[in-house]
DNA sequence: CCCGTTATTTACCGTAACGCGAAAAAGTCA
DNA sequence: TGACTTTTTCGCGTTACGGTAAATAACGGG
């Protein structure tokens, strides 16, 4: 594909778990055809400026691979929302909450998301093609975090409105001779 | 605390979702220091070198305060594993199924960490202070966490396997006709 | 007194990954 | 002409890191 292709496509692919800008884009393309794993050919088109194609070399596809092969290390999930849970009584308890209920809408539209995609390229829940293997591994696993994550979002929702107005219990016992210190 | 012995603390407490080294405590601390938001007093240490003590000025906590209440954007899940997905037909199976099978293992080794880290701090399962409600919930999606990524890594191995030597059943119902091509 | 070790901090040098804002080049359409 | 799309590029910056090593201070052993 061209750098512009990419940038456009990119979103609706890998784009849900990795982000890159069209300028990035055409960076990584350029360090890729320097180290010569791609190469571009220009492509002429009517009514638009040309493209330029790259495509994958021998070595580039050699060296893809190799990449493939290496092992991969576990991801750090460098999460703000856990560095405040890390010393939560130095916060704010309320936009916190708030943070948490648009955090739980996120994730439940992503499961949504990824559900609708599933069905839609996979209705019977099977894959036929190895590519196809890899993509049904890829929503599979997106919908089991999505799940995972918004359940906790509720657990902790609840558990931080506990916090927030604590022990309501022991003031409706006996309400007659305290008031609201 | 000191930067040393934040660096010595760090992989204990946040150090289970953000690295950092020695150095970048430094540099940190550096900053947050030039921006007045904590300020160091030396303390003397008989039998070792006088340590720097970083206490949060009231800008620091106020600054504090202030980034906690923002909100925070869901975390991109950068996983080279992902990408392979994407484009499974471009890579060899095996390699891919190995770091599978270390990733379970890993993903694993992490579900029982916190579960024994819950066990000692919340023999109960609950909270008492807000600072604990924090770690509580903190440990709470590291497991479900682990837990969800290690039951997919099993599914995957399972669905990988399946791919890497394709339709046994066929084999198995007439293997007097043919040999194994 | 030199040496090795631990604790504590700092300096210096690099890099990968990224964002911003702009602009260049080529073509269309009004 | 001017505005707008497509396609690519440039030049600037930052953040976040990693590596290696050194400086400083105190201890203890030979």
């Amino acid at each position: 594909m061209s750098g512009y292709e990419l940038a456009k496509t990119f979103d609706s692919s890998i784009g849900f778990f990795w982000k890159a800008d069209h300028q990035q884009i055409y960076r990584e393309l350029s360090k890729l055809r320097d180290r010569g794993h791609i190469q571009g050919h220009e492509v002429v088109q009517s009514g638009k400026p040309n493209k330029l194609v790259y495509t994958l070399t021998q070595e580039g596809r050699a060296a893809l691979r190799h990449w493939g092969a290496r092992p991969s290390s576990p991801p750090m999930m460098k999460d703000d929302l856990l560095v405040r849970l890390c010393a939560l009584d130095s916060f704010d308890i309320e936009p916190l909450r708030a943070d948490l209920m648009a955090r739980l809408e996120h994730h439940r539209d992503r499961y949504a998301r990824y559900e609708r995609i599933l069905n839609k390229l996979f209705p019977d829940g099977k894959a036929t093609s190895v590519a196809d293997t890899g993509k049904l591994l890829g929503l599979r696993i997106g919908l089991r975090h999505e799940q995972a994550v918004a359940e906790w979002c509720e657990e902790a929702i609840e558990t931080l409105a506990a916090v927030a107005k604590p022990a309501p219990v022991l003031l409706l016992e006996d309400t007659s001779r305290e008031s609201n210190g």
